[in-house]
DNA sequence: ATCATTGTAATCAAAAAGGTTACAACGATT
DNA sequence: AATCGTTGTAACCTTTTTGATTACAATGAT
């Protein structure tokens, strides 16, 4: 198990438009160039996080824009954009309530479950995308 | 993306062996039939169980028991058993050498993402198994 | 009106997940 | 040594997801 490269597109996307926004038009093959892959790959991307507010696209003339200050917007923000599961891991569906453990496992699981998603979550929280932008060396 | 029903199915597992052990004999039947999936499925899980050193299975007579105490036994132990990926995030593979950004992304996020797991696993070391025993109303 | 660009639908291939059948190997019991 | 329930594993199948690609209507500045 892995997550998909969407999150890892999606942050070279914003990183990407965070760095050349103010120096070339930022359009969806300028951004598949840089990533390598497909430039429908990167507008359907470009969509969810504009859908999450976290950029915003001109339509026709073409090019990307940060919808707010890269110091707001963290990797959990892109991470919950791009990936629209809201449980990180999946239950078994029928555990069997005739037996003691079959039918206690969700109350005995639910609650471990919930924190791990949170020390994941509180994690992304802390990097923004100003810092990852830092990091980049031109 | 979610993570396979591979980790909390062998959740499920080894809390029933350490509820049954000394009252039943558990096998990949008994297990199923709490569980609700094939006994393949189980058998397979075990396979990665016993690898890890968590479980010895009896074969030939049928039966399985725990290989250490379950206060030794953490969430972290059974996700580390069963989900073999190295990384829990999936980097696209080849981006642009030419780009600033393509350039650095590996440098920029790779500290980041190792943080995040991290997280997730310091979090997941925090259940035992005993804990999750504690759970189950007989 | 033109033209580069975006938004999106329709496919397609590859990989992974989950399930199932089948059967050889095992090992205690008789 | 034959039996019998069980494990270990191979083979196969279906469904879902991912990632990729082509195609084209809609957009909006020029």
């Amino acid at each position: 198990m892995q997550f998909s490269s969407r999150f890892t597109i999606a942050t070279h996307i914003l990183v990407c438009v965070c760095v050349f926004e103010n120096e070339v038009k930022v359009t969806s093959n300028f951004l598949a160039s840089s990533i390598q892959v497909n430039p429908v790959i990167v507008r359907n991307l470009l969509g969810l996080l504009s859908d999450a507010g976290l950029v915003e696209v001109k339509a026709g003339v073409g090019g990307t824009f940060l919808a707010k200050p890269a110091e707001d917007i963290t990797l959990l923000d892109i991470f919950k954009a791009v990936e629209k599961e809201e449980s990180l891991f999946h239950f078994h569906e029928n555990p069997n309530p005739q037996c003691p453990v079959g039918k206690n496992i969700h109350a005995i699981m639910d609650k471990r479950i919930d924190d791990i998603q949170s020390a994941m979550e509180s994690q992304m929280a802390q990097t923004t995308l100003a810092q990852l932008a830092e990091g980049v060396d031109k």
